[in-house]
DNA sequence: CATGAATGAGCCTTCATTCAT
DNA sequence: TATGAATGAAGGCTCATTCAT
């Protein structure tokens, strides 16, 4: 009896969080850190100001955890992406696919205004957000084991740097969706980026 | 007394004014718009408060006003730079030529703050930004000109939407420069640009 | 289930408000009242928040309980002292003896930071620490029967009024406190007590 | 006429401070510290809430200003009055003398509301307060050079240690001090003080 | 033009207290 | 009794802007 009770409770405060943290989340898209202050994010959330207090130590710290969730939530595991393929998929195919792919995890699941954000965040270089530079960790690595099977598979050329290609390869899709981003939602990013990828393959495919 | 009679008055405000702006300039790159404040202006620059409201209208004026001559600072005007080759230079050179002097000017004449300063505004989208977005504008315009001629000279395939292109270049670029900012100074950004479009122009080279 | 049925439940809820008693009373003695909150008390209790209103009606009625049961602890009887020495021994000795073993009670039994603490109290003149004043009215008594039987025994002059001859033990008792307070641990209080006494009484002496 | 108005407008804006600062002073000995906010303040001294942070760093910082200027309006010089009078006066006199002298500036100059206000400051040990300890070390050294006097001049003992016997005298003034702001406005400091050192005084006299 | 004191709305944060479980 | 989430008034401080000199 105790449990449920308890469990209500909990519960309860979980929604108070959540209601606070979504409300911050959906503010600070539209407006910006500092346009939205907390008496803003409690009166979306509908709760009282001490809440906040209940929930988060500051506004800092509240600011920092959504940044925090947002690198989380972006660093998809591309890998299982990657293995739900034919192991007998060309390389090329499989790259395209993979790009389209994530063009569709950008515009679907995360969103401009997410992705706005990270942006801002990374080039903010503030105190908070040392571990967001490395946001795309996974989306390197899975370039990385890609084009090193394309090299291994002579469908690529051998005197290709593995490292630098996949790193070249991550540094062409953010300037792909950092103009998406821009020109929102004219832009299709999708089809921009197959585009762009298929010349990018195209330059280091073996003749 | 004066040394000057007549100049000497006028030349006095302007100095003022070039000494509030070129604080104002400095501070708001190393702290961002938000974290500075007027006094930290006029502290930076050695006049009194008051002096500010007589040379601009608001802090979000001079905000406008300096992001406004950002763009123009950095929508440098390439085609003097294309002009000044021989005619008969190979488009592939020209534009591996460009791309090399693109990073000089970016790394030597903007500098990273700079650039990092110019991609939180693009990807704030204040009203005070607006104008911001089409900033490099002449970047777009100069590798439309190349592949252009590429294109006519039969270097690059004939199927290739040139527009399209000449973006496609122009992302390539922003993807490259926004890595520089954050890998600054480790990340060396003409190797890179050298490297990302050789790969570019050999996936569009006719073969 | 309960070691001890029927007693357990009461004395476990004596336990809860003796831990958040001398919680309070620990930390209001290191920080002072106002640097002290609620939640400082039950965090250092181990309780939660709602068992503080459980036990006590308000933040300010645990300080005026606090502040009672200081005086009382404080407002020692000394008069148990004065009968323990032997009837034939000279005054001057009782007195001595008696400023001696007040001095190991203050240093012994209260402490520096209790009497800083009631010091604290006494001259802040709050509302609720009207009853404070008087705090020492057994030490008042004590000295006035003592002197009052030097007089009757013609040790002291007898033109001395013994009321004010009392109050101005006191007032040099707590001067000597004061400084020892200021001074801790450096100041040994005994020994200037004794000293100080010793002057006082040769001052008041029959010659 | 630069000068004058300069003048003009430094004028004003130190009569603000003032009005601040004499309005805080009122308050915080009415009401203490904590009990007194800068609207309160500010309310009381006519001006607008940032004018007091023009003037004043924090309410922190000011409350250590007053406690600083209290110090030092406390540690008056008592030097100049040993020295007007007559180099022939009896020292018993001239203590009597000084200690009539010390309740006139403790009444009527300093009062029991500043006095109170001190012994909070020196009992509080905040950090703010350490100056604060040796405000009366010109009352201390003037006791000093009287009793060395009088040891001189075989009034007094000569076994007495002078430094100690300054000690315990300046310990003896503020334990009747302590009390006449406890018991003000009844307690008459000067009649008190002169019978309490008669009694000192008789007691270190040589027989 | 230059100055800098004055303004007051607005922001982040604290905290004693309540109350449903 | 015990719990701890929720409350909201209050406080310290910031800062863009104004204006008299």
């Amino acid at each position: 009896m105790q449990y449920k009770v308890g469990t209500s409770r909990k519960e309860k405060a979980i929604q108070t969080k959540n209601k606070i943290y979504t409300s911050a989340e959906k503010l600070f898209n539209e407006k910006g850190f500092d346009a939205v202050n907390v008496d803003d994010i409690v009166k979306h959330a509908g709760v009282a100001k001490g809440s906040f207090y209940v929930h988060f130590e500051s506004k800092d710290f509240l600011i920092a955890t959504i940044i925090h969730d947002y690198v989380d939530k972006v660093d998809i595991d591309y890998k299982k992406y990657l293995k739900s393929f034919p192991s007998n998929m060309p390389v090329i195919d499989v790259i395209l696919s993979l790009v389209s792919k994530i063009a569709d995890v950008i515009t679907e699941n995360i969103g401009c205004e997410n992705m706005s954000f990270l942006y801002k965040i990374q080039i903010a270089k503030d105190i908070k957000t040392n571990a967001v530079i490395d946001y795309n960790r996974e989306l390197y690595k899975m370039f990385y084991d890609v084009i090193s099977k394309g090299v291994n598979q002579q469908v690529f050329r051998s005197e290709l740097n593995i490292e630098d290609m996949a790193r070249h390869f991550v540094m062409a899709y953010r300037g792909l969706t950092f103009e998406w981003c821009l020109r929102y939602p004219e832009f299709d990013l999708k089809e921009q980026a197959l585009c762009h990828f298929k010349i990018l393959l195209n330059g280091i495919r073996r003749i």
